[in-house]
DNA sequence: CTTGTTTGCACAATCGATGGTGCAAAGACT
DNA sequence: AGTCTTTGCACCATCGATTGTGCAAACAAG
């Protein structure tokens, strides 16, 4: 409480303070001052009462001026789940480490949220804005394109800017080809035995299913269309769709393809439903990686995207100039049963 | 490309079109026109006019002019977490309810980096601050108090402002004596067999702690010093101290209580270097609720905290006045193995 | 027709920082 | 001593919106 408690310290009253005009005041404390001729006296004293008096630059004012915030957005579809807070989190390390603010903000999937929210990110002069799992990134494009915001798309394509996403077709095939290579050969998985649920059309579930018939067809010469059931992302919808079969026949497959953790959370929800025993012999592969998922009572094989991967090779492609809109594939990681591994909180030190 | 398809327009730009003043343009779209005693159709007219050029305010001016910046701030250790992924997004829900902008950050759980980052959120002038899990939260209160911005705690408590929190020691006492119950009257659990692993020195642990030795004394009859091992919240330490104590001892105890889901990681990593049969007959309390964990094939008791009570509670309180710096708690709820439970993903529609 | 009231809006200062421009004083050079 | 450069900084417009104030025109009252 030595000094005005209540009110932050302005470069005017540095100026006052310093007999120096605040422009000066301002070159010295944004660190313009050597082009503009500024005695290193006269910085020092400034920077002194900037310090004593904790000066911290109003960034509204700056951000109004030069249009430019600092800030760097993050479009997500949801918050809670670990692909897209893994996603957040590593994106937050990297805006920081580049001096500037991140601001995480989620859509719920909807093309029309996704706009607004865009449109509400742009009302604060963000610098960059990197889409995430939008449902409709051309929409999110439009947008940005009409204000000149910066943009990339990361997860799911779109057709205006590059994009960065994981190797779904590849990712698909090695979750698919693990699965099936878990059957021992006296006992091989049928091709009318191994399932596939979740996902919707979108570009993600799309190449999934593609790597799925594929080695469906390779490794076990068929691949009927009766095995692949979209039912959305929503956990519950998930739950409704396992229910359905489960009544119909009796018994689950007897190997599933699930396609993200979201629709496995459906499946936990069915199988409190139902008990434990029944799926003594089930085998999941999904695609996402959770360690807690990966040690369920059942072999559980796990794609993991390679999220470090992706906000790196987006930042680097962010900063090209005029980036062609192509897309960068980053392959995911086949995670066998029984693995824990290692994530962004393992970067962090812990202060016990 | 009809028009202006680089810049965005201002009220300047409609005052022209309309004929009025910027003042006037201002007064309309923000909807202190009635006040002003704009006429009906001067007001449609420039209504038409902002609907037709896409006009979004510039809220770096609007703040600037009004200090006040439409973003709410919540401080967060980590995002990659059910549970702090799940605080984001229902304190996104909500503070988008209020028709603000949601800007979630983390700060690793170190002091030294709450503070800057609420540094930093001030210099944009947010107009409110949601401290959850911080380790220093009277720390980030002192940056707050010198500019005047409302702040409350939530998840651990400061001494200086309302703070929103789990009963941790009641939540503590459910999962002890629930881990107990399980076992058999003929083969009761010993005191000496019940260990307590993660956390550190911090309130939530330390009521947890609190609770596990009173219900160990009440229903276990002792509550040796030795069963407690705080290993900070990395999983890494956590596994070392799993590893340490299956070195000494030859196997793990009957009973753990483990302090968070991310100490939990560190128990999977230490089993992922063991044969799974040896914890077969494992019980696991687990202080955070995880759908995949409660599935894992031990039996995993959890405690499910209230995050939409606590976010709620926490805008409640916020929103009076002066309110008095305690402590209000929120009942956190016990969670039975092989239980899926819905969560803020379940009320967003899926347009699968 | 004059005075008083209401209506409808324009004007201008302001928020805090930025950056182009101008200009006096100090030093260099002939 | 007079001219030219360099140094060191002050001045001021600007970014876009908000808001207190003032004032003409329209209307009402007498």
């Amino acid at each position: 409480m030595t000094k005005t408690s209540k009110k932050k310290a302005t470069i005017y009253d540095l100026s006052v303070l310093s007999g120096s005009s605040p422009s000066t005041v301002s070159a010295v404390l944004n660190g313009t001052w050597q082009k503009r001729r500024i005695k290193e006296s006269t910085a020092a004293l400034i920077r002194d009462l900037a310090e004593t008096h904790q000066y911290t630059a109003n960034r509204q004012a700056r951000g109004l001026r030069s249009s430019r915030s600092g800030l760097i957005g993050l479009l997500l579809p949801v918050h809670d789940n670990r692909y897209f807070s893994s996603m957040a989190q590593t994106f937050e390390a990297h805006v920081r480490s580049k001096g500037q603010c991140p601001i995480v903000v989620s859509a719920s999937r909807d093309p029309e949220e996704e706009r607004r929210t865009a449109e509400t990110l742009i009302s604060y002069s963000i610098d960059e804005l990197f889409i995430c799992g939008a449902t409709d990134p051309d929409g999110v494009h439009e947008v940005c394109e009409t204000v000149g915001l910066k943009h990339i798309n990361i997860d799911l394509p779109g057709t205006k800017v590059p994009s960065v996403i994981s190797d779904n077709y590849e990712g698909g095939r090695m979750l698919t080809e693990a699965i099936i290579r878990r059957f021992p050969a006296d006992q091989p998985l049928r091709a009318d035995e191994l399932y596939l649920f979740g996902g919707r059309d979108d570009h993600a579930s799309r190449e999934r299913i593609r790597g799925f018939r594929a080695v469906k067809r390779e490794l076990l010469g068929d691949d009927p269309d009766g095995c692949i059931l979209p039912t959305g992302y929503a956990p519950n919808t998930a739950r409704l769709a396992f229910e359905a079969f489960y009544e119909k026949n009796g018994k689950l497959p007897r190997a599933l393809f699930v396609n993200s953790s979201i629709n496995f959370e459906g499946l936990l929800r069915f199988m409190a439903g139902h008990p434990h025993e029944n799926f003594a012999d089930l085998t999941v592969g999904c695609y996402d990686y959770d360690p807690f998922a990966s040690f369920l009572p059942f072999p559980v094989i796990m794609i993991r995207q390679d999220v470090e991967g992706m906000i790196t090779k987006a930042f680097e492609v962010i900063e090209e100039g005029r980036p062609q809109p192509r897309i960068h594939l980053i392959s995911p990681e086949l995670v066998q049963p029984r693995t824990a591994l290692t994530g962004p909180l393992d970067a962090l030190k812990d202060i016990g």
